[in-house]
DNA sequence: ATATTATCTATATAATTAGTAGACAAAGTG
DNA sequence: CACTTTGTCTACTAATTATATAGATAATAT
């Protein structure tokens, strides 16, 4: 897993709007400013996650987006699987987008990477982001 | 981190070196076919580990490469490292490639791939050449 | 002398990453 | 209604990286 600054956006965003849950709408524009994201392709991103189900949007003046799901019921895990793919540091070794790879052919390298993708899948896969507010 | 074929090969040519740890000197052609690596790139990979220290080679007829250093003191972190650079998920949480990302605005993600990087890291770093061969 | 093997450098090609640009659609405001 | 704002959609671009391939040269064994 390498984390694309896609993926990293992906999290602020939804980040914000976490933060700004009790808010009825949040601009995609305020998200680009207070997180430092490169407006055009913060919207890409959000579109994304709407057609994706994780928030919804509202158009026009004084639109913008909020969340569609709980951010407790959101783990950091199916967003990067979403943006960058498998979490494992080789796809042979994923389970979600399992493919064949050279290094498939030394046991003891497999179950060493399948080891590490199986600490890194439960953390991000624990780790919601109600837990990525401050306290 | 995400590996590379190119790190793969690496791993795969020196695990072919340790198996042959007795034969005097290995051609690259016979690694290549052995553990299916295509020849030219090979070539590159092993010039590159030469370079580094790695293997030793002799030319000409009957020439080839052999291990310069005991596998059990090769880990596999560091040709990782050497091939792909960061084991950590983002730079920004790299120990030897250190770099901004965006997400170093949130301290719980940021210490959460810490956790991570540290786990991968220390996995890889006390695995050596020598534990990846058959028993 | 010849065949074999490593060395070195250049090139190619495709995919991926990280955006930009601009037209269009919907909604609110005066 | 006209105008501004904000989301939607699609296309395009530029740079980088990944994955090789090609071919000339150098050294060595036989």
């Amino acid at each position: 897993m390498k984390l694309s600054k896609k993926s990293e956006y992906a999290c602020l965003a939804l980040i914000d709007l976490s933060e700004n849950i009790d808010k009825d709408l949040v601009k995609s524009g305020d998200i680009a400013v207070r997180k430092k994201i490169p407006k055009k392709y913060l919207e890409q991103i959000l579109l994304l996650l709407k057609r994706l189900g994780y928030i919804r949007s509202k158009r026009g003046a004084e639109g913008g987006y909020k969340l569609a799901r709980d951010p407790a019921e959101i783990s950091v895990a199916e967003i990067i699987r979403l943006m960058d793919g498998a979490l494992a540091p080789v796809e042979s070794v994923s389970e979600y987008f399992y493919e064949h790879t050279p290094i498939e052919q030394n046991r003891q390298l497999i179950s060493l990477l399948k080891d590490i993708r199986d600490y890194a899948a439960h953390k991000l896969e624990t780790t919601t982001f109600a837990d990525l507010l401050e306290a």
